[in-house]
DNA sequence: AGCACGCCGACT
DNA sequence: GTCGGCGTGCTC
């Protein structure tokens, strides 16, 4: 009887051994339904084998082949092993983490039968001017489809009550329906002449074949999206699959109706998250099938089956949303590369501000450096840049008199301001004036925010929250004093100054509630909003076509933090936020607050230049031993009490030292947060300037760590960690 | 991860 | 005498 080897999601390394009878039909990368235990679960069948090394009688059969889906292509397996291989995550839990949801589920999927539509004899007969005037949609939907058979999205562009109109037709009996055929044209809203940078691009990207990683660096506004475009419509003539990741979910809807506009008949699916698990199933499907011609996704969409994919593009590179933060740790945009290499097709990471890692990789040759220096949009000329050395100013409530200033001028212009601040809240500790107490987290090792709105202090690692005390809990003096600066204390003391300005407050609080940041994006593009204060969710979003001034306030932390990153994501904001700032006709101004204006940091973001900055950090790095110079792999653990995390990882460094190979291991130390949540959290860090090297480490060393008694703690390891 | 089996404290 | 605590151990 032939064996099969099955992925199920438990956290085993292993396959399990599966009998199928003869006369069950089954494929590898189909959907198996298997006895486990004591319970039926969904599994992946990943392979064959001629025996087992189980004994025969405890191999169990399995119950049942679920067909109602095609099976998933050996290539999303190989990269689906590559992926747990990597970072030594369990295979049968990568695997099963890659479906949609829905397709963990045994319950078939009823998959509708793709549509095209056609005028029906009747509907040919129809004399179009003897429909009511009023039945605008209707008669073009009817003129539509004189000239063509098109199918439900390509009428869907025509308006957008189209379904509504096309559903009387076909009970009119005017407009039938026929099965979908596949088109091979399509049409192209070629709206933009490219510039000499973005052809000579898109022409380096088109001429290549086979695989090549392009590392796209085009400052803000000189029209990498116009790159894309034109990528994506090169490929899509060819008949290939377009991949186009980006980093936020925010950002899908607004990317899915432009490339819709510029593409209205191509059939164009996203994926991510916030959809629902049928829609999401439906998309992936579409995609497996090669229907869906461009797949635009978040993260997980790195895993579709793409088979006519030819080219994949990942869009604000840089940004740390690309790497996942449970469960399987990966980079999407490292996959992504190893996707783009296994299937021979070339890719583009885009970035204004590229991550040092593929700065590093551009700058030596592995990954071909395509630049545009010039701005494609108006303003043609980028934000004026002033730094206020905050050391030698007055400021009030946080602010210093030349920033109020030229907020004034833009309300009287009656322009927009933007204040970026990256922390929510009123302030971000409270403190008694008396005994100097300060308002500290039960839970956790940070401190207490005070949010005024609803007079609470809230712990932003843990979530616990209580009310504002009145008297000081040490001394009693009721002398309690808001220290330092959030949003809300921004919105407050700019709405006492400016009493007419209309604000708006732009955070995680602000905007909890769904459609909530929709709706503020709507007023603010509406000119219904003067000053908006926000955190780095305002960096991203949309442009703001008013928008002519972008202040920074208390950025400095990032420049003595203790994660190295913090100064390279800085930049990356700053350049991020700054190139909001500017009209059509009227370049921006950003003026950030400093203490340290003469940091290298604010010398190139005055000089908008990127690349002595990276230059700059890249020598630090290398000074440091830090990435990209070396990979690192990262164990942490937490526990309840302190020591069993503790003794966990000095086994765990006991048994990596053993092992005697060429990494550096270094000493368990404290996290970044030492405790969060009543649990004690601590780490291990170990790397190797050879990738090689630390893999075949890891790959001796995991099965050491699971062999340790875990007791009442967790750990996870972390390859390529972003976060400490 | 589940979910069993398994051996020691407070209850009908 | 049982119900149930969560400590090991297994799942093809």
């Amino acid at each position: 009887m032939p064996i099969i080897r099955v992925a199920l999601d438990v956290p085993l390394s292993t396959l399990f051994d599966y009998v199928v009878s003869e006369e069950m039909c089954l494929e590898i990368g189909q959907r198996v339904l298997v006895p486990f235990g004591r319970k039926q679960v969904l599994g992946l069948a990943m392979e064959w084998a001629e025996s087992s090394a189980l004994a025969t009688d405890r191999i169990k059969p399995v119950t049942q082949v679920l067909d109602d889906v095609p099976p998933l292509p050996q290539e999303l397996l190989t990269l689906l092993r590559f992926c747990s291989d990597y970072y030594h995550h369990p295979l049968g839990m990568t695997v099963l983490s890659a479906l949609p949801t829905r397709l963990r589920a045994v319950e078939p999927i009823t998959l509708k039968q793709a549509l095209d539509y056609t005028l029906s004899e009747s509907g040919k007969a129809l004399d179009i001017a003897t429909l009511p005037k009023r039945r605008v949609v209707q008669q073009r939907i009817l003129q539509a489809l004189r000239d063509a058979t098109l199918s439900g999205a390509q009428l869907r562009s025509l308006s957008p009550s189209a379904p509504a109109a096309l559903k009387v037709l076909l009970e009119a009996g005017w407009v039938e329906t026929c099965a979908a055929q596949t088109r091979t044209t399509h049409f192209f809203n070629d709206a933009h002449a490219l510039t000499d940078e973005q052809q000579q691009a898109v022409d380096a990207v088109t001429q290549q074949t086979g695989y090549a990683c392009f590392l796209l660096h085009g400052i803000t506004g000189s029209g990498k999206t116009e790159v894309y475009v034109h990528l994506m419509h090169e490929m899509l003539q060819r008949g290939g699959q377009v991949l186009l990741l980006v980093p936020e979910i925010n950002l899908t809807p607004q990317l899915e109706n432009y490339f819709r506009s510029r593409f209205p008949d191509v059939e164009l699916v996203s994926l991510h998250s916030g959809l629902a698990d049928g829609e999401r199933a439906l998309n992936w499907l579409k995609a497996q099938s090669g229907a869906a011609r461009i797949v635009l996704g978040t993260r997980l969409a790195v895993f579709t089956p793409l088979p006519k994919l030819s080219l994949i593009l990942v869009d604000e590179e840089h940004d740390s949303s690309f790497k996942q933060q449970d469960g399987l740790r990966y980079s999407a945009r490292d996959v992504a590369i190893f996707r783009a290499n296994q299937r021979g097709v070339p890719i583009v990471l885009g970035s204004a501000t590229p991550s040092l890692e593929s700065w590093f990789n551009a700058k030596s040759g592995r990954y071909q450096l395509l630049q545009l220096k010039q701005r494609a949009v108006q303003p043609a000329t980028l934000p004026v840049v002033r730094c206020l050395d905050i050391s030698q100013l007055p400021l009030e409530e946080g602010m210093s008199q030349p920033l109020l200033a030229a907020i004034e001028a833009r309300l009287q212009r009656r322009e927009q301001s933007l204040i970026f601040i990256n922390r929510r809240g009123f302030a971000p500790v409270l403190m008694c004036t008396s005994c100097g107490w300060l308002s500290e987290c039960k839970h956790c090792a940070g401190k207490l925010v005070l949010h005024q709105k609803d007079r609470s202090l809230r712990c932003h690692h843990c979530g616990a929250q209580q009310r504002v005390p009145h008297a000081c809990p040490t001394c009693g003096d009721a002398d309690l004093k808001p220290v330092g600066f959030g949003t809300q204390r921004l919105e407050a003391s700019l709405q006492a100054r400016f009493p007419q300005a209309r604000i708006l407050r732009v955070d995680r609080d602000s905007t909890r509630n769904k459609g909530a940041w929709n709706a503020m994006r709507k007023l603010i593009h509406d000119g219904a909003a003067d000053i908006l204060i926000g955190t780095q969710m305002l960096a991203k979003g949309h442009d703001f076509p008013n928008l002519t001034l972008v202040g920074v306030v208390s950025p400095d932390g990032a420049l003595y933090s203790a994660d190295f990153r913090a100064s390279e994501k800085l930049f990356a904001q700053l350049t991020q936020v700054g190139g909001r700032a500017g009209r059509a006709d009227k370049a921006g101004e950003v003026i950030v607050q400093t203490a340290f204006p003469n940091h290298p940091l604010f010398q190139a973001l005055r000089a908008h230049d990127y690349e002595i900055w990276a230059q700059t950090l890249l020598a630090e790095r290398q000074m440091a031993g830090f990435p990209p110079f070396v990979y690192q792999a990262l164990l942490s653990a937490e526990s309840q009490q302190e020591n069993d995390a503790l003794n966990f990882l000095k086994q765990a460094r006991s048994a990596a030292l053993e092992l005697h190979m060429p990494v550096e291991v270094y000493g368990v130390v404290p996290a970044a947060m030492p405790r969060r949540a009543n649990h004690h959290r601590a780490q291990l860090l170990v790397q190797s300037d050879k990738r090689k090297a630390l893999g075949e480490f890891l790959r001796e060393w995991k099965p050491m760590l699971d062999a340790l008694p875990a007791g009442k703690l967790r750990w996870v390891l972390d390859v390529d960690p972003m976060e400490f």
